[in-house]
DNA sequence: ATGGACACCTGTGGGC
DNA sequence: TGCCCACAGGTGTCCA
């Protein structure tokens, strides 16, 4: 489910929330949802209880909240369907709720953090923090002037990820031009996270519709200057559904209070099919890919 | 290097 | 009502 805004938006509001808050204690409701903590639940407990949340960092579909000296984190990831609820103690029990994580403010309030998950994609884990080969971790750790040991650090497990476009270190010239010597098509490009990240398959969509360009079309065949654009036009993309809240269908997308993101209301080819293109009415049409749907005008995006 | 199939999971909605 | 199928905002691995 979650692509880059509705993991920011996840990000900011735990922030708010959780810095400087202290863990006291943790509920395994499922321990499928720590599959990704391979030492195990009795270790994930022992490595997150008693220790202090120093900041909420994220890069692409990946957040992290470093923790104690700063030399570990709690590391996230939302998968299909992965919410983060920050809830007081005597709110109702959340269906699907999976992990519990109790914990006190800085300003002295008792929550809880409960991670609920349908599909049991997402996970939770403890990991060390690593330097990056990049400089800085994350684009959006906020009060960024302040030194923090942990700004230049990144969780192991999300080593690979690319910087992200809303990343202010992100570097447009460098991804085209390892986006030129891809052979594969233009979608499967901009979805590779180790190429740039936080693209999925709604911004996926929308991106292609916005830049005219079919899914399909290999990547060493279009020249630097639409690259450019196109991934220009992505940044703006996703910097307006940030600005929405992110894009909510259903019950599986919420922000940290359980409340929908209105970016649904500005898709223009995701989950459109059979409604008229805004640009040419044409019906969208969805096409079964890589074990999904791209959504694309057939007569805007053609495939050469 | 590239693309396709599939695994990991649960839930919902449509057709019959 | 019930059953079966398709489908869902992700990622990683294995195989041609």
């Amino acid at each position: 489910m979650p692509e880059l805004p509705e993991v920011e938006t996840v990000r900011a509001g735990l922030a708010k929330s959780m810095t400087g808050a202290t863990i006291t204690g943790l509920k395994i409701h499922d321990a499928r949802s720590l599959k990704r903590h391979l030492s195990g639940p009795v270790d994930f407990r022992n490595k997150l209880v008693g220790s202090k949340v120093l900041d909420v960092v994220r890069r692409g579909k990946f957040l992290w909240l470093p923790l104690g000296l700063g030399d570990t984190a709690l590391v996230g990831h939302l998968g299909m369907s992965g919410q983060m609820l920050i809830r007081t103690i005597d709110y109702p029990a959340d269906n699907l709720n999976r992990i519990t994580i109790e914990f006190q403010s800085k300003t002295g309030k008792q929550l809880e953090l409960r991670f609920v998950d349908q599909r049991i994609f997402g996970s939770l884990a403890i990991d060390d923090l690593v330097a990056t080969r990049d400089g800085r971790a994350g684009g959006f750790s906020s009060g960024k002037n302040k030194a923090k040991p942990w700004q230049d650090l990144i969780p192991v497990s999300a080593a690979h990820i690319a910087r992200d476009p809303l990343d202010e270190d992100f570097d447009p010239e460098v991804v085209v031009a390892k986006m030129r010597n891809k052979k594969s098509g233009i979608k499967r490009v901009i979805l590779d996270q180790n190429l740039v990240s936080g693209i999925g398959n709604i911004y996926a969509d929308e991106s292609l519709w916005l830049a005219k360009l079919h899914f399909d079309r290999s990547a060493d065949g279009i020249s630097k200057a639409k690259l450019m654009e196109l991934i220009e036009i992505s940044k703006q993309v996703l910097a307006a559904a940030v600005k929405q809240g992110g894009t909510s269908f259903d019950q599986q997308y919420k922000n940290v209070n359980g409340e929908a993101g209105y970016f649904s209301q500005q898709l223009f080819a995701y989950g459109q099919t059979d409604r008229p293109c805004q640009r040419c009415q044409t019906p969208i049409r969805r096409q079964a890919w890589a074990n999904r749907g791209s959504h694309f005008c057939p007569k805007c995006q053609r495939p050469k």
